[in-house]
DNA sequence: AAATATATAGACAAAACGGTCTATATTAAT
DNA sequence: ATTAATATAGACCGTTTTGTCTATATATTT
């Protein structure tokens, strides 16, 4: 069980809400301390570094995002409702959070090749994200492997990239449109 | 004509390699000075600004992005074969640039929402990417408005982040694949 | 030749950065 | 009750940040 205060989890919490509203880089330690009210020595004792603090980030980002998901999904029985739902997923969540996009790729493009262990992170979190469209395509277009598994994955996230350019759901609209179009020919 | 030592475009010059492969945020003005061999009163009086510098190299990177492509592209002569001529030139591009990915989308990711004119010549570069994606797949396509436009165009965008992520030009050619099999059927 | 624009060099400022360290208080386990 | 772990508070360090300012040199234009 967790101390009353539980500085480290709202160390967590708040570097969290910064790093994902205000970005990596421009979110400075001592703003995640004011602001969780937590002392400098608690973030060094259970993180050991700003980095690692990221990487806790992106790690506890991974968790909550395929439970959402899979919260979300399990409310449709059939695979082709889950694969659309995805969708639907993506343009709650975006609009939710006015299109910050996504916290791999932002976190991706701040890094760059400076960190493995974060770009470690982020691989796994797409590579689970893949393929968990494959499964589901394969189930649902019964077509080659670049239909089934990149067609929706590549639409999934180049909806999410737009989506945050326009700040707009459309291009999260269109791709759900264009998935549906092609099942039902 | 420039003069012989041309600060103004030395400092763009400099300052666009290092916004690229280290990043906006993380590349100070002092290394873009000696890395230019500029003087710091020469980039103040020119650009006014690091901000004003980084849209600088954003209008220069769309220029000159679309010039290549132009160029790439005036080497075919059917509307087919330039749009899926698009994916080629993405790939030998993420390559030759070890896949740092879109100058755009990177440095969206970077400013957020903290500067509205950078955000306007990130949406002006992809709309008219879109345009032009939209004018091809009008021609090769035939189908309604999401199949035409936003499904290679999604589909695009989609490739340049996953080429990234991966640090593999797979997505590319997957994309590429998926659309030649859409059109020959 | 004189005047103007642009160049370099670099001191200086005020703030923010990640991180270390000391001192002290509180909580939990033995 | 004593010990050990974890907590807060904040001084301190060296570095880096963008930006301003002064001084001086070099081109270019009139």
């Amino acid at each position: 069980m967790a101390t009353k205060s539980d500085p480290k989890q709202k160390l967590l919490d708040t570097a969290s809400d910064l790093f994902y509203k205000q970005g990596y880089n421009t979110t400075g330690i001592n703003q995640i301390l004011e602001e969780s009210g937590a002392a400098k020595a608690s973030l060094y004792m259970h993180y050991g570094s700003k980095d690692e603090l990221g990487i806790a980030y992106l790690q506890n980002a991974r968790k909550d995002w395929f439970a959402n998901l899979h919260a979300h999904n399990s409310l449709y029985s059939t695979n082709k409702e889950k694969l659309l739902g995805c969708f639907d997923f993506l343009e709650k969540n975006m609009i939710a959070n006015d299109f910050i996009g996504c916290k791999f790729i932002n976190m991706l493009s701040e890094i760059g090749n400076s960190n493995e262990s974060m770009r470690a992170e982020i691989l796994a979190h797409k590579s689970k994200l893949r393929s968990l469209f494959k499964a589901l395509g394969e189930d649902v277009f019964m077509g080659d492997d670049a239909i089934n598994t990149d067609l929706p994955y590549l639409l999934f996230e180049g909806a999410i990239v737009e989506s945050k350019i326009y700040k707009n759901p459309w291009p999260i609209q269109a791709a759900k449109a264009i998935i549906n179009a092609l099942i039902n020919n």
